[in-house]
DNA sequence: CACCCTTGGTCTGTTCATTGAACCCACTAG
DNA sequence: CTAGTGGGTTCAATGAACAGACCAAGGGTG
């Protein structure tokens, strides 16, 4: 997070997890990552940040831990940003900041919702499944889709579109991976 | 937040929040006034923020709904900053990022400990107690202490000195509010 | 009354981060 | 050769954060 460029005064954990996904763009980005994107130009237009600011961010991120860089093509070498097992675990905290959004700081409530991939349960507050019970699901076996009560406004990125449908988390969305 | 002044790109809950309690101190300010900080000063002191910053924060988690402002003596007029109930709400994302933060990117693991009040057992990752069970424990059942393994380096504002014993959350701290 | 202390701020000048736009390079297809 | 794509870097301008001085209302002390 760079807070008075580094947060050395703060014994707390809350100042250690900011330092490393409080900054502008970083939560947004692995955010995005957990909805499939891996690629840096996805990443750009679906965000619309800034491309010197992208570059930072992502290597930071990888810098960290959050996501590892790893190659899907090699003619011309090209590698997208993959999240990492400590990435993976930002999913709890990240749906919570994300229902509290949807809560607090939206009007007309959430823009997507989560449910588990086996039963089709919409997830609780903690992102846990109401009827499978117990813990909460792991990110891999959560679907995505857009909230049928707001389908004004979408964007026209390749990310907006392939969000446009039921959407499994982690699973790459089709960007120009269109090779036929 | 403010992300590229705002944030009007993003449908996403997620983004909403961020510009809430994404800005550079938002979340530590909210993490304090969790563990009973009420006062500017107290704020102030135990943050190492800059005054304008703590102003201009305070003012906008107000007007976020987050905080509200209440005269807590009358003389001399002055109120603290107390968590509203969305403010309340706020809890379980900021104690999953803590765990995370504990985890990932703290080496010794996390300074502060939390326990259900009702039966002294330590929160599980998703913020409940494991022998209560069921959903989280809400904050004004938490008791904080600090992690014994992790005594070191302990910092002398007034703030800190209330904080190393075990606290009920929201219990506003002991600071100047010694009359006798 | 004169003086200083505390609380909760504001003002100012400097530094640092973010932004947007432009530029760059490797490679490929036509 | 030319244009296009993916993934960057560089740069000037802006805006936010910083440290530290200053301010104001009220109170306590002598």
């Amino acid at each position: 997070m760079a807070l008075g460029t580094d947060y050395e005064l703060q014994d707390c954990a809350l100042a250690r997890a900011l330092e490393v996904v409080g900054e502008r763009w970083s939560l947004l980005i692995v955010r995005d990552a957990f909805y499939g994107v891996q690629r840096f130009n996805d990443f750009l237009t679906h965000l619309g940040i800034p491309r010197a600011v992208l570059t930072a961010r992502l290597n930071a991120l990888v810098a960290a831990g959050v996501l590892s860089k790893e190659p899907y093509q090699q003619a011309p070498l090209r590698h997208g940003y993959l999240l990492t097992e400590t990435g993976l675990e930002l999913w709890g905290p990240l749906y919570q900041l994300s229902r509290w959004g949807g809560r607090h700081a939206t009007e007309g409530g959430p823009h997507h919702l989560f449910a588990h991939a086996a039963c089709g349960t919409d997830l609780d507050l903690v992102g846990a499944c109401p009827t499978c019970g117990g813990s909460p699901v792991p990110p891999a076996e959560i679907t995505m889709r857009p909230n049928p009560a707001r389908s004004g406004s979408r964007r026209e990125d390749p990310v907006s579109r392939a969000l446009v449908g039921p959407h499994p988390l982690l699973e790459p969305i089709a960007s120009a991976a269109v090779p036929a």
